[in-house]
DNA sequence: CAGTATCCCCCAAGATACTG
DNA sequence: CAGTATCTTGGGGGATACTG
């Protein structure tokens, strides 16, 4: 049921980096993570303009497997779920700081534009938007 | 038969340099192109451990496509043909330097090793390894 | 609200064979 | 040496329905 939580043994540092960010949307999910502090189930998702419930699930749980999110389960009606980084989470939000400044460089070289997101995207300063 | 270029409009640079380096061994021709400065095919081909021909031409090719990978070909018998880093591929490479960081510190918190390559692995300082 | 449970499709990635 | 061409497959990712 949950997949092998690690693909391999690694080659090199970058190899082990890429395999826990590696999935369509763990890159935006730590981005939100890191923009916001804490969010609950129903916020990510609307964060995450076209993911399904099953890939937000899936991915926030090999996520905490992984131990890059921490997930904190209140016992109330209606249930409350929150989602906040871990201290690695944070590390490997730094640490792909300057990917992402790079990335946003070549899309401003390349002419591309970024999606439009209901509600105005938020950029957190050390990512730069 | 060439794949679209490029996947779609993107959230944020994340997202962006994220898509140039998924696949699974866009990191690691990175790596061995930083580490040596320019490398044939074959070459390249020894220093990934289980890539297939298709794989690695492939990889190069889209590489290429995304301006990261220059590729030379000489007119000779036999064949030679040799690929390098553009300068945005060096850009690239500096910009996934904190993320190998972050994994290889990883790796050692949860007492993984790298696989054995044939030859011995060589480690650009910039990538601490 | 915050998930599970299923079913299905597509394509990245692998194996194998052939070529300029 | 440095590739192409073709066939196959595993599982990542999506759609939909149901539940504590």
């Amino acid at each position: 049921m949950a997949k092998a939580p690690r693909r391999g043994p690694y080659i090199c540092g970058i190899d082990a980096a890429l395999d826990v960010v590696s999935g369509k949307w763990k890159g935006l999910i730590l981005w939100e993570l890191q923009a916001h502090g804490v969010r609950r189930f129903a916020e990510l998702r609307r964060g995450l303009p076209g993911v399904s419930e099953k890939m937000l699930t899936q991915h926030l749980r090999e996520m905490e497997e992984d131990g890059l999110v921490h997930r904190e389960v209140y016992a109330e009606v209606p249930p409350r779920v929150e989602y906040s980084l871990t201290e690695d989470g944070r590390t490997l939000n730094e640490a792909l700081s300057s990917l992402g400044a790079w990335g946003t460089d070549r899309m401003r070289r390349e002419g591309l534009r970024t999606v439009e997101v209901a509600g105005t995207v938020e950029v957190p300063a050390s990512m730069g938007g």
